[in-house]
DNA sequence: TACTTCGGCGCC
DNA sequence: AAAGGGCGCCGAAGTA
């Protein structure tokens, strides 16, 4: 940990007092239904293991290994899949086997996998979340997770024991499962207020690129959209949620974070059919990209450059178009950047933080833009933790952070008067504080009715 | 039995 | 030239 100033000493001291007291005031959890849920689950897991041990596939597993057979095994299933069975598996580990994940076991094709990831993703649940949380509770049914600011590469922090950022939320039904546990204390409810596009906001006050300003100073623009559109080709009405959520996750953050065309390509040409990606008319994707010439992937092998009229080729021509005609201040800064960090063997970020030592460009690049977003949050909660709720004399308690977000137990009648502070503190006082964020910040709010648990978390209109 | 490493996967 | 940043927790498998 290397604070270059006063200021960022204070910002971590105050905020280590912050979330010691996060900490202690916890995060009420329903121990009867984890219990009941460990218990549902576990007959859910069975059912998922008869099933499993029907099909023909778990034949040849025990033929294989006999009294050793073990579902829990990913190395058997490996060697049944790619070795026994002689399929085809597209990547490898760090050590050089097979990787199986749920992608490349989606890959196969096979009935049986339906059964299997659904058996992984249960374990999963039952595991680290239902069994994790509870063995965690105190007492008085309690939830205290620990928020550590030494440990993160990247002055962000980290949360164990459990950890509380890595609660399920994508996945509809393991969500349902985990975020039932938690409630808010009785009369009460949950709130949970994020910045809307932190570490794209906080690159900009990096590389400060006219037009990805213009992206989040004008709501009419849309970046994810944008670029979902050029991927696949389509007209801006034709990009759905889906869609969209596809070019933001593997076009526009694989970039920014250092993956390359190849890899975009690959993911975004699955997705197709993974997620059956259609114009609202039902057309699929690959029908669409057909009639504008695209027939095939590529090979995609990352060797040779793409043939011509490959999905590959296309993709590579939106990234050259993405750095060279729509960001190229940034692209520039990512290489000034770079340049100034061999020179000198460091770095600092906009908050005051040093980063010394070997790093790899890919590093140098992301550690002050994901430093810097969790600094935004963290002295928000300075704030509201260890000033205004005191001095507004409330009873609403911050019960957890995730990065970019805080989550809130408070009564109903304090639920706008929270909402204004948290606008004003997280979106106007931190930009008194810190004059170099050039760019606005704007917050999005979700709230539970009141006495609900997490799980029914909803988008909340703010005035 | 206790510990470490690996591969995998949950979140931002 | 290379090719996804940061965490914590789990079970399996290997080692002491």
């Amino acid at each position: 940990m290397l604070p270059v100033s006063c200021e960022a000493y204070k910002l971590i001291h105050e905020g280590a007092i912050a979330l010691a007291q996060v900490e202690a005031d916890g995060i009420r959890v329903d121990r009867k239904y984890l219990r009941a849920e460990i218990t549902k689950v576990s007959i859910d897991i069975a059912n998922a293991v008869c099933r499993i041990k029907e099909d023909k596939i778990y034949r040849l597993w025990i033929r294989r290994f006999g009294k050793q057979a073990n579902i829990g095994s990913r190395q058997q299933l490996g060697k049944i899949l790619f070795e026994d069975m002689g399929l085809e598996c597209c990547q490898r580990t760090q050590t050089g086997r097979p990787a199986i994940t749920q992608e490349t076991l989606q890959d196969t094709k096979l009935p049986f996998v339906v059964d299997y990831l659904q058996y992984q993703k249960l374990i999963k649940v039952r595991s680290t979340y239902l069994y994790g949380i509870l063995r965690e509770v105190d007492p008085d049914g309690f939830l205290h997770p620990f928020y550590n600011l030494h440990i993160a590469q990247t002055y962000r922090s980290s949360c164990d024991s459990p950890n509380f950022q890595n609660i399920p939320v994508r996945d509809e039904q393991m969500m349902q499962m985990v975020r039932r546990a938690f409630l808010p204390r009785p009369g009460n409810q949950l709130i949970e207020v994020d910045y809307s596009g932190a570490e794209v906001a906080s690159a900009t006050c990096y590389h400060h690129d006219p037009t990805m300003v213009e992206y989040i100073v004008n709501p009419a623009k849309d970046m994810h959209r944008d670029m979902s559109r050029f991927c696949y080709m389509l007209k801006k009405s034709d990009v759905d949620k889906k869609i969209r959520g596809c070019g933001k996750g593997m076009f526009v953050f694989s970039q920014f974070y250092g993956s390359y065309y190849v890899k975009n390509a690959i993911a975004l040409w699955d997705a197709i059919d993974e997620l059956g990606l259609c114009k609202p008319d039902g057309t699929s994707l690959h029908k669409h990209l057909r009639r504008k010439g695209i027939r095939e992937r590529g090979a995609c092998t990352g060797g040779e450059p793409p043939a011509p009229k490959t999905f590959e080729a296309h993709i590579k021509a939106v990234e050259d178009y993405f750095w060279n005609d729509l960001f190229p201040v940034y692209a520039q800064w990512k290489r000034d950047w770079y340049a100034e960090y061999l020179r000198t063997a460091s770095f600092e970020t906009l908050t005051g933080f040093r980063f010394e030592g070997a790093l790899d460009r890919k590093k140098v690049i992301n550690y002050p833009i994901q430093g810097t977003a969790f600094h935004w949050l963290l002295w928000s909660l300075t704030q509201v933790v260890n000033k205004e709720l005191a001095k507004a004399k409330m009873r609403t308690r911050v019960a957890g952070q995730i990065h970019d977000s805080i989550v809130s137990d408070g009564p109903p009648e304090e639920r706008d008067d929270y909402l204004a502070l948290m606008n004003h503190i997280m979106t106007k006082a931190i930009r008194d504080h810190w004059t170099w964020i050039d760019v606005p910040l704007t917050i999005d709010a979700d709230v539970a009715p009141v006495g609900a648990p997490w799980s029914e978390k909803a988008k909340y209109k703010m005035e």
